[in-house]
DNA sequence: AGGCTAAACAGGGA
DNA sequence: CTCCCTGTTTAGCC
């Protein structure tokens, strides 16, 4: 259940611990999660050295060096962890493991789906060049975003989930986004006066904004195998409490296929 | 409005009246019906003998010999006149008019939009090549019919209208289809159990034939501007009167964007 | 009423 | 709870 706040700490992290080490070794103990055969995805990183690591959406994207990319996505959940050379001797369960030339090692657990693909332009990898921008770029402006919501005409929760749209949030934090924006999951597009889409973007921006300086959710594990400090949500999951705001009683509803918690009075 | 049994005639009676005809010159009123700039749809026809006339669907094809196809769909509603060297002379308002080296001509006209395309190859022709089985062809068997029921998961009525699955059936005969086998159009395609499946196959091919003995429509015109013979529907087009079988109140109801008559106590 | 395409939506599978 | 693909359904256009 990574989202954009776990996925931009972890690439932040990755980024610091990793760039520079050169992959000594890759043990693959989950090929489907692949997008090689497991021969040709370790022969293309073996020896290679890795540049940036950096995050869009709940992708993580790292250079190796010179002209290839590794793709990460943790899928329903999943831990990437950093082993120093004293670690990696007796690595904790993995689907993944690089070993790299320092004898220090990243170890990559998926609890249900992840990828984990070798490419060389990132422009060939569909899955994330159709990506639609993150919430904490620089180039996710109020512009932007109200461009993006022109024209569409969809539910409002099932757009904000399409990572095609927007990219990173998912069924956790879009509970307390939706809270803060005051808007009922099943809205309409087209019914969003100006004000409801001013709301709605803040809300977004703030909302993951304030869990990724926290760390991310404090069930969620990072680099270093700790949790982050994220803990009190307003409404999600928190069917049959009050709300915040007005004390009125929190519902668990379905919508489409998820499920949203919501305060029947204040999200309209 | 033309459905299969007027396109079958319609194309029938082409067939015997201008096979072996040579086209002189081709007169374009509406060129957005053509595939092609008049001048070379123009160019493709003037001087060609016809070959054979025939049906599938919705659609009449004639042969342009020796290796060209006209494709004609009279869309919402039309005319396709035969006139007579003499008739050729004061012709009835047209969007289209081929007019042969024996003096004689042919007048097409659309109520609202329709298609004359030429094409080399028929495979090249999406439009066409994409069509289901005509419920009249040799080929429509019970077997067939199961087959592409096999697996589909719509609701019944809109599965019957898609040309794909099944071509020729518009919105006027799938009402007494459905009435014949006692069927309602929003019944999901998984819910049929064997009995039902084989009540609806025969329907479609008794009521076509049927009305295709008749002549199609009686205010259809065939290519003499002529009527059709078939006048009375069972329960299409007859809301607020009794059910021939039971004497309830035949009611008109919405299916999705189109309209429905059926006998709310036979068709279940 | 006919037919197309694009978008929205639902279900099954990895 | 993530992602894809496929098929189905709907809206808007010609």
């Amino acid at each position: 259940m990574p989202e954009l706040p776990e996925i931009w700490n972890l690439a932040q992290q990755m980024n610091q611990a990793l760039s520079g080490k050169t992959i000594a070794t890759v043990d693959v103990r989950q090929e489907k999660c692949l997008n090689l055969p497991p021969d040709l995805f370790g022969r293309g990183l073996e020896n290679r050295t890795l540049g940036v690591t950096s995050a869009k959406g709940k992708w993580i994207f790292t250079q190796v060096l010179p002209d290839r990319n590794l793709l990460l996505n943790l899928g329903m959940g999943g831990l990437v962890l950093y082993l120093d050379p004293e670690q990696a001797k007796k690595p904790p369960r993995y689907r993944l493991k690089f070993a790299y030339s320092d004898r220090s090692a990243l170890a990559i657990d998926f609890s249900w789906f992840g990828y984990v693909h070798l490419v060389g332009s990132l422009a060939e990898h569909a899955m994330t060049a159709s990506l639609g921008p993150s919430p904490l770029e620089e180039n996710f402006t109020w512009d932007r975003f109200h461009q993006i919501l022109a024209g569409r005409k969809g539910i409002l929760k099932s757009v904000l989930l399409d990572q095609h749209t927007i990219s990173g949030i998912g069924n956790v934090y879009i509970q307390d986004i939706l809270f803060r924006a005051r808007l009922h999951p099943l809205r309409k597009i087209p019914s969003l006066d100006e004000g409801e889409r001013q709301r709605l973007y803040q809300a977004i921006q703030q909302e993951l904004q304030n869990a990724t300086d926290l760390g991310g959710l404090i069930y969620e594990r990072d680099l270093y195998d700790q949790p982050g400090r994220f803990q009190h949500f307003q409404v999600g999951y928190r069917e049959g409490k009050p709300c915040p705001g007005c004390r009125s009683v929190i519902v668990k509803i379905r919508t489409g296929s998820t499920s949203s918690y919501i305060c029947p009075a204040c999200q309209t």
